[in-house]
DNA sequence: ATGGTTGTGCGACAA
């Protein structure tokens, strides 16, 4: 069966609305991944995603701040969410497919500003989550069918940002971050579901700042959401896309949609 | 170097 997963960093669900039902009837993805929903978990609008054509939820919200949800055509039967950073900061939630495969939302913590632990604990805290990432992922072992998504914030190649130069040190492309979202990448062998179809030489960006007068004429975006699949999904990938598109429609998100289908 | 914008929710704070 083929299957579309999506995954966007919506900065509000509640404003988004029109743009999660504009990603429904172009892309009819079977489930969509979101993060930054920002609400309380009673005031999301369940109705209104059901009425997109997606009865089924799984959802980790809190009012004001993260937040994330998987809204789904297909039954999902939920996986225990655990405790990351010994916080209860709604940045994960799990849902089984009804064939078994795990789909995995993340919102990993963006990091603040100064890229130096010591100085500054939200970048220590964001590095402590790639941690028990990995560790997690070492957990999970590589012989059953999982899917990672989300806003992992971090920039990993060169093509993921505008200027590789000039973001050395700008948190979500530095060397520390990046070595810790590797570690994580090998620790599951995850496969990089994007990359495998737009290769790694072409410059590809999923977020570009509210602050760019013209984000489209300046184009510095970084690459900041993924799409993951354990090995035993690799060779039932089928198509992967950024929805570039999506960072123009009124009103935007600073992310875009990530797409991939798979043969399950 | 700095400042630029958006969101929640009504004051900062996070991104």
């Amino acid at each position: 069966m083929p299957i579309t997963i999506a995954t966007w960093n919506v900065n509000s669900v509640r404003l988004r609305l029109p743009g999660v039902a504009a990603l429904a009837e172009a892309h009819a993805p079977d489930v969509i991944c979101l993060q930054e929903v920002k609400v309380a978990p009673e005031l999301f609008p369940i109705e209104a995603v059901k009425a997109l054509g997606y009865p089924y939820l799984r959802l980790e919200s809190q009012k004001g701040y993260n937040g994330v949800a998987i809204l789904s055509r297909l039954p999902l039967a939920p996986i225990e969410s655990r405790q990351w950073c010994t916080r209860n900061d709604c940045r994960h939630i799990g849902a089984l497919l009804p064939d078994g495969t795990a789909i995995h939302n993340f919102y990993v913590p963006a990091g603040g500003d100064i890229p130096d632990p010591d100085e500054n604990p939200k970048f220590a805290h964001k590095l402590d989550f790639l941690s028990e990432m990995a560790a997690w992922s070492e957990e999970l072992g590589s012989d059953n069918r999982s899917i990672v998504v989300g806003d992992l914030n971090v920039a990993p190649l060169e093509t993921d940002v505008w200027s590789h130069k000039q973001l050395l040190n700008v948190v979500s492309h530095t060397p520390v971050e990046v070595a810790a979202f590797e570690r994580v990448v090998a620790a599951g062998s995850w496969e990089d579901a994007v990359r495998a179809f737009i290769p790694p030489e072409e410059r590809l960006y999923t977020w570009w700042s509210y602050r760019a007068r013209d984000w489209s004429a300046s184009d510095r975006g970084r690459r900041l959401d993924h799409i993951w699949v354990s090995p035993s999904l690799r060779d039932q990938l089928r198509s992967a896309s950024v929805l570039r598109s999506a960072r123009g429609w009124e009103p935007p998100s600073d992310h875009v949609p990530v797409l991939a289908s798979l043969e399950i």
